[in-house]
DNA sequence: ATTACTAATCATCGAGTAG
DNA sequence: TCTACTCGATGATTAGTAA
């Protein structure tokens, strides 16, 4: 993604391009963003190929939309002025309990990670995850998240393919201990991995599609 | 500016820059950016002639902070991502009071503005204004006013000078109509101006460096 | 290991203009 | 009016290298 085009999107979200099809000729992009009507003109083919904005190119003017992938990028850069002028050293996000495709436990068999959550949490957690899906505005705090250290937790090599290095950062949920996991290699999610000591949907009786407040430490 | 020196002055930021210099040479900087290490060192050079970020050259790792300039354009990126991710159509700004050198009261006795305001408020304001000081964290927020399109109040000339244009967002001080107005032409600012009908110092008794909370619609 | 100069390369921009 | 092409000018980036 080139750099400016952050910038682009900022602008057409700034005219209301994140809700709905926003009118918004070149000429007046290109104003806003103080480049010619040429230069927006390509800025907004470069983003439609890249798959930020949706265009709906009449024959008069021209109507754009923030595209998740846009979206995605707005709140990744939101994520960072958060981190810059309201540091914090716990958050709390909010999600729904969803249950995953059973992958989370296998990873969690692994003994690659397992020995490392072990040196780094304290414990060998439960063999499964909590997934938690987080939306709307709870995004914008995933990203922060994203954008944090945490504790790293390397990858390696067994059985004959790669298992990706991650971070886990200490959380709670209704007061017990527990810790969310991201990989590093990180494809545009909204599902959050927590693990624990315990089964925490029987310990804490959660239920598919309940919320689940997570307190976590960063 | 260069469109790029946002970014940059965000990257530095996430580094701590904004409190204290930090140490930081242009490799670093060059990969946390994506770019080389001379263009990272050619990025600082701009940064520095720009006045937006202070630099101390030891004979090894250079020790960069963000100046005051620097600070305000994060500001003013900030506040467009409150906008585009926090709407709301009233914002508290909270400041103290402080005298000005009695400007205010020479501009609100112009007949070209004296006619817009009372076109547009629906009543001539008192000759006097009252200055409030922005501080801290409440600046964001006066960055957010300052991206908002407002009341236009339009330029004109008089006596042989020129008066520019300016904007004001209707407010409230302690239950009591006013508004505040921006110049149009803004420069680094972080007094806001606060008109009414009546003497609000008078009739609030706010006496100098008193914290005063503005209720400003958007 | 630094920072930063110069020169060559490459990306971006906007004027002109077509559709 | 609108979008968007070509292409020459401009501006940014990097490799090489000095200090």
């Amino acid at each position: 993604m080139k750099p400016y085009h952050v910038d682009t999107l900022k602008h057409i979200a700034l005219r209301g391009g994140l809700k709905d099809f926003v009118s918004m000729s070149s000429r007046e992009l290109g104003t806003a963003l103080g480049v010619s009507q040429q230069s927006a003109s390509q800025r907004i083919l470069e983003l439609q190929d890249d798959g930020l904005i949706q265009r709906d190119l009449g024959s008069r003017k021209q109507r754009v939309k923030i595209a998740a992938k846009g979206l995605e990028a707005l709140q990744r850069e939101y994520a960072d002025y958060i981190r810059i002028f309201e540091p914090r050293d716990r958050m709390t996000i909010t999600g729904r309990a969803t249950s995953g495709l059973g992958e989370g436990a296998f990873y969690m068999r692994q003994r690659g990670y397992k020995d490392q959550f072990r040196k780094k949490l304290g414990y060998e957690p439960y063999e499964g995850t909590l997934n938690l899906k987080v939306a709307g505005s709870e995004l914008s705090k995933l990203m922060i998240l994203l954008g944090e250290k945490g504790l790293p937790i390397d990858g390696f090599e067994a059985a004959g393919r790669t298992f990706g290095g991650a971070k886990v950062f200490r959380a709670k949920v209704k007061g017990v201990e527990c810790a969310v996991i991201l990989p590093i290699r990180t494809h545009h999610t909204d599902v959050l991995e927590v693990i624990s000591k315990d089964f925490l949907r029987g310990k804490l009786g959660i239920g598919e599609g309940d919320p689940v407040a997570l307190d976590i430490e960063l």
